[in-house]
DNA sequence: GTGAATGCAAACTATTTGCAAAGGT
DNA sequence: ACCTTTGCAAATAGTTTGCATTCAC
């Protein structure tokens, strides 16, 4: 097999051959979804995705945007976060990160308010403050055990 | 006023008071919902919160119970999470944070993995490291709009 | 051709709303 | 007494399931 263009990795290929390999089907459904979500710059809403994924396979319904959702949920393809009205947004695993907005290169720090939904902070930060969010990590805090009993 | 015993600053008395100082009433079903979240040591479904609930006010409601959470969340009492199935939990605003495990007192830092969900991370890290998680902090990291440029 | 995947409609579940009755001030 | 709050039942919204049809292999 030759390949003379488009030699960068492909996610939707990459993802459909693992469907394969592991005894799902290449369907066109999945492919629409699947590039609906490589192309996205953020988080969609089941709705939405189905709304773009059209552009790929008209007759693409919502229950099966669910269905495939689950699916890339499962295999780690796409995390799930909760927005504050109860919806889901989903993303590619890469996006699905997030929290104090650390420079990398200069240190800075940007105080920023709100903690209950991470999902819904992200994008409006990006906006507000002219940040590109790249990664973010969980940070938990309190005692261990043995600082417990020294208590 | 005389106060004999427990002169513990009493949140369940603050909340009521703030309630009827912006017009809304103090009444057993609040009372109750509010003293539950007080009690409670992690997440709490609203389901939960009745359960509990009707221990002080027999006659409480799940539809008051939303109502009385809804009513606390904007005043910023109560925090909101999203559990993996869809559900909400609530817990009062100290217990809703969350993410590294550091110990205030000696620094240790233990490693977990997973994040795309902080409020079904909580409950069972607890559980299984013995941390008591008192706080928690969303650190996002990136490029701010300077080091974007010089990049 | 065979069985998985799809789409529609119906089911389900968590949450909200309408309204008469109860409760707080 | 007045007007908020409650609880029930019904409405709503997001998501899942049942089933006949379509599609990938």
């Amino acid at each position: 097999m030759k390949i003379f263009f488009n030699m960068k990795v492909n996610m939707t290929g990459d993802i459909l051959q693992h469907l394969s390999e592991i005894g799902y089907r290449q369907t066109r459904t999945r492919r629409a979804v699947i590039r609906v979500l490589e192309e996205a710059q953020g988080w969609l809403r089941p709705e939405e995705i189905q709304a773009r994924g059209k552009h790929y396979c008209p007759s693409l319904g919502l229950v099966t945007v669910y269905r495939t959702l689950n699916l890339l949920s499962k295999l780690g393809y796409v995390g799930r976060v909760h927005f504050e009205d109860g919806c889901h947004g989903y993303a590619r695993t890469e996006l699905a990160h997030g929290h104090h907005l650390v420079c990398r290169s200069c240190h800075q720090v940007v105080e920023f308010p709100g903690w209950e939904d991470l999902s819904m902070l992200i994008e409006p930060i990006e906006r507000e403050t002219g940040f590109l969010i790249e990664d973010h990590v969980l940070g938990l805090m309190g005692l261990c055990p043995v600082c417990q009993e020294e208590e």
